[in-house]
DNA sequence: TCAAAAGTGTTTACAATACACCCATGA
DNA sequence: TCATGGGTGTATTGTAAACACTTTTGA
């Protein structure tokens, strides 16, 4: 039996890093977007674009680490956050041992717009992505994945709306995401059966049409998993 | 912009390591039950079990760690295994930083009796665990309600069964899992639509009742997900 | 012939789907 | 008054659940 926990591991030998990686997404142009930054690769010699994220430091909790290195290169707090997955090939960064644990996150469609967007840090389109650093396609499009199924049982999609938000506003959010339209009334139906939604007094009104009734989150802005 | 991955990032000069752990089940008297190994704690000057784990290698894909812990501790070896979640709490280890990738690993009933069943490694009913290393009761806790979701949605109790099954034996898997007992007729048919379920012609017998039908897995032994 | 588990269908309740028209507002 | 999206109900289909008796074998 070697490698008990009480013996010193045979790691200490060699340099081992551990990052997080954070897969951030928002609807904008009724299409499901990726928060990305640019960065220059020394080793390729060129520019590619990176999810945010970044490596974890020695007393820091790994989901501390993903909410730190997000607010610092986006300017975002008070997100939506999970585990993902970890990625761990040795030869997934060239120059060294790299396990990133990736996470999701999302942003409220009305908030999508206070993120810095600059030259280097941009939403891209998740159907038009750009060549990307490392393996960080493979974690989005498992991350996609992810929230794909999510919104079948659960009520995730909340985490993308405003506070107040139309039910048409929460359905283009799930359209956006399956890339098919839904049926207006069962989609209604379906969510108004959730027990964490409730209706407002309030409206969307000046839009040139009639005005549409707000609904919220009731209470916890948990995530809750329906039937 | 801080800690972009082609900086020295701030983790060489501090100990970082990484382990996996498995949480392999099996099905013992009708129990879900949890392989462990009894370990001595020189921090606490006590014994207590854990799972099967160790630190990773330096060239090492994180799931080979887990096959060859596994291998090396248990004798397992052909098992089934799935990422299951990291948990990187960073005082979860007295010592020093360790992140642990758990693996979810499944074992099929015919074959936990070649587990090596030794005064140190033992199968665990989970309704009966012992004192528990570090977070592992937490993982262990987690690892079961996986399953237990995955049994609404996938194939993975074929992953428990022996190679040519009853529908009663599979439907065992299933009850001693959830903990309830399952209506015969509607769990048979449930079963026999997946499309990955094939008949064979031979039968259980020698059982002083009516011999039973076996089943098998249809050419890919995969985790197919229903409907 | 008895005990023990294998095997088999139908009815009912519930959930998901398909589907079309009137309403309220701003321009 | 027109264009635009908001809001509403029912019929149908499919899926899940409840439920009891006959069959086959070894002892």
């Amino acid at each position: 039996m070697i490698n008990t926990l009480t013996q010193l591991p045979s790691s200490t030998a060699w340099l081992l890093h551990v990052s997080t990686d954070i897969v951030v997404f928002t609807i904008k142009q009724n299409h499901l977007q990726v928060l990305l930054r640019q960065r220059y690769s020394e080793t390729l010699k060129k520019s590619d674009w990176a999810l945010p994220g970044g490596y974890i430091r020695p007393t820091e909790p790994l989901e501390d680490s993903a909410v730190r290195t997000l607010a610092h290169q986006t300017g975002i707090g008070n997100v939506y956050l999970e585990q993902l997955y970890t990625f761990g090939r040795p030869d997934r960064h060239p120059k060294s041992r790299v396990i990133t644990v990736a996470y999701l996150a999302l942003i409220p469609v009305d908030h999508a717009a206070d993120i810095i967007d600059s030259p280097n840090i941009r939403w891209h389109d998740v159907s038009q992505l750009p060549d990307l650093y490392l393996d960080h396609a493979e974690i989005i499009k498992l991350a996609r994945s992810r929230l794909v199924s999510k919104l079948a049982y659960s009520t995730i999609a909340l985490q993308l709306a405003p506070a107040l938000f139309t039910l048409s506003e929460l359905q283009q959010i799930y359209e956006a995401i399956l890339e098919e339209s839904l049926d207006k009334r069962n989609f209604r139906k379906r969510v108004l059966a959730w027990e964490c939604i409730e209706s407002t007094k309030q409206q969307r009104a000046n839009r040139s049409h009639r005005p549409a009734r707000l609904y919220r989150c009731s209470k916890t802005n948990e995530l809750h998993y329906i039937k």
